[in-house]
DNA sequence: CCGTTTTAGAGACCTCCGCG
DNA sequence: CGCGGAGGTCTCTAAAACGG
């Protein structure tokens, strides 16, 4: 009876136990299995020794005598003790002696199998809870470290960019006292550029960005002042037009003009390559208009025409082109002819003009009389609109001020009209190039007197170092500033 | 998406006219 | 009469438009 209580308050106890503790138990512990078994298995004993009370309490005695005895030596037996047990009838009065006091011997050997376990469970949670919190400060660790990296890189790309900003300004303090001086002008610069302070921080991704959109120029790109568009135009390359050697004139443009010139032979070096076509590429038509415009001074007298045309032909060659004298002047007739035909007819061509790219050159040579009775082509046909008296023509270099303000996107009616159908925000660098090119052969005939042969140099070196940079849409920054480097 | 049709741009050739 | 410029016309071609 005693044996029974005991048996049961301790299956209870251990049942407890187990429910709180055995499954972390076995997880956590793989060793610990053997002993949760028998856990178990004594727990199993109350329902037999209801089932054959009588018949099964000395077996029950037997059994619990021989696993406690078991038990002290070697905890590993504990099944084996238990089976032999059940086997070993035959051996009872042996057992018997050694029957007394077990019930005691067995609470404190199981109390002290469950502190074992709840120890060793207390101490893989707190070894499980520093791991825990080691991993997390680690982590902060990381980010901070990370944090204090990127902080310090930020503040470093600010540094650059504040360095170049401040050589730029200098440059072009530099390139504008320059430009003053040659030509005595005090320029005006925007106050929203001039004036601008620079921001006190541009995020990384824009910088990179813009720096990457100028396909020519590398250095420069960081600058990003619009400014430079100024002294372009009040700079003017000095294509001479009462010069004596009638070569001299193109190779000195393609020595000084590296930029554009290197787009055109970049655009035509694969059509070049080959045996020029019956139909005229873009470049080769531009290149043409500007070959023709820029010879226009130097044959408006008794001069033959086909040697005009022979000059062209040559220097079309130099570029790339090869076309004979015979096919320059048909083309410059034909693009003459059509030009005037949609002007007269005052039809609605389409704005991206992709067909006729140089139709806004052709109007602004005749409306500049840079094209004017001769060359292939008279203004009788044009609409009076474009027919300008010579005043307005040679143009002050204010106006070319305005007139490249207006290419950059500031938007400004001032001009008699726009320089052609197309937007500006669509005109292609092309365009702008050949626009500058007309306009500093305006502006030279005028400062031609007044530059010395220094000062004309660097000016037409200044000049001709950026129009090639300066983008189609008037978003890419002008970079002249290439001469100060 | 692909084939066909339409249309406008452009090349080539010719003729006419003015001028020296 | 020769030369240069202008105008006209034919033809080709590429891009746009359109329909199945």
């Amino acid at each position: 009876m005693m044996v029974k209580l005991t048996s049961s308050s301790l299956s209870l106890k251990l049942s407890t136990l187990l429910l709180l503790h055995l499954p972390s138990t076995l997880l956590l512990s793989p060793s610990l299995i053997p002993f949760s078994c028998l856990l178990l298995l004594l727990l199993h004993f109350p329902y037999s020794l209801n089932r054959n009370r009588k018949h099964k309490r000395n077996r029950l005695k037997r059994i619990i005598s021989s696993t406690a005895s078991g038990m002290g030596s070697d905890d590993d037996d504990d099944d084996m003790d238990v089976d032999q047990a059940n086997i070993a009838g035959s051996s009872s009065r042996k057992r018997k002696r050694g029957n007394r006091g077990g019930g005691g011997k067995m609470m404190e050997l199981f109390e002290g199998l469950v502190r074992q376990v709840m120890q060793k469970q207390a101490a893989m949670q707190r070894s499980f809870l520093e791991a825990l919190e080691k991993r997390e400060q680690e982590r902060l660790d990381r980010e901070e470290a990370w944090k204090r990296q990127e902080m310090a890189r930020l503040a470093r790309e600010h540094e650059v960019m504040s360095q170049e900003r401040a050589a730029s300004a200098s440059r072009d303090a530099a390139i504008i006292s320059l430009i003053q001086k040659i030509t005595g002008h005090t320029i005006q610069l925007p106050p929203s550029l001039s004036s601008q302070p620079p921001p006190p921080y541009q995020p990384p991704p824009a910088v990179t960005k813009r720096v990457a959109e100028p396909p020519l120029s590398t250095a420069q790109s960081q600058s990003q002042q619009p400014i430079m568009a100024i002294p372009q135009q009040q700079i003017l390359p000095p294509p001479p037009p009462s010069h004596p050697h009638p070569h001299q004139p193109e190779q000195k443009q393609q020595q000084q003009q590296p930029q554009p010139q290197q787009q055109e032979m970049v655009m035509s070096s694969e059509q070049s390559s080959l045996p020029s076509s019956s139909r005229w590429p873009k470049a080769e038509i531009l290149a043409l208009i500007n070959l023709r415009s820029g010879m226009e001074p130097r044959y408006q007298d008794n001069v033959p025409k086909g040697l005009l045309w022979e000059e062209i032909s040559t220097s079309m060659k130099r570029m790339g082109y090869n076309r004979n004298a015979k096919r320059c002047k048909e083309k410059w007739e034909n693009i003459n002819k059509y030009y005037k035909k949609v002007k007269e007819s005052n039809k609605k061509r389409p704005q991206d003009a992709k067909t006729c790219p140089y139709f806004h050159r052709l109007d602004l040579l005749y409306r500049n009389k840079v094209l004017g009775s001769g060359g292939g082509s008279s203004t009788s046909g044009l609409p009076q609109d474009q027919k300008q008296s010579p005043v307005t023509a040679m143009k002050p270099p204010q106006e070319g001020l305005v007139n490249v303000q207006q290419t950059h996107g500031s938007a400004s009616s001032e001009e008699e009209e726009p320089i052609e159908e197309s937007p500006q925000g669509t005109e292609k660098p092309e365009d702008l190039v050949m626009r500058e090119l007309i306009q500093q052969q305006q502006q030279l005939q005028q400062q031609e007197s007044m530059i010395d042969e220094d000062e004309k140099s660097a000016a037409f070196e200044i000049a001709f170092q950026s129009p090639a940079n300066r983008g189609g849409n008037g978003h890419t920054e002008p970079p002249f500033l290439t001469m100060v480097q």
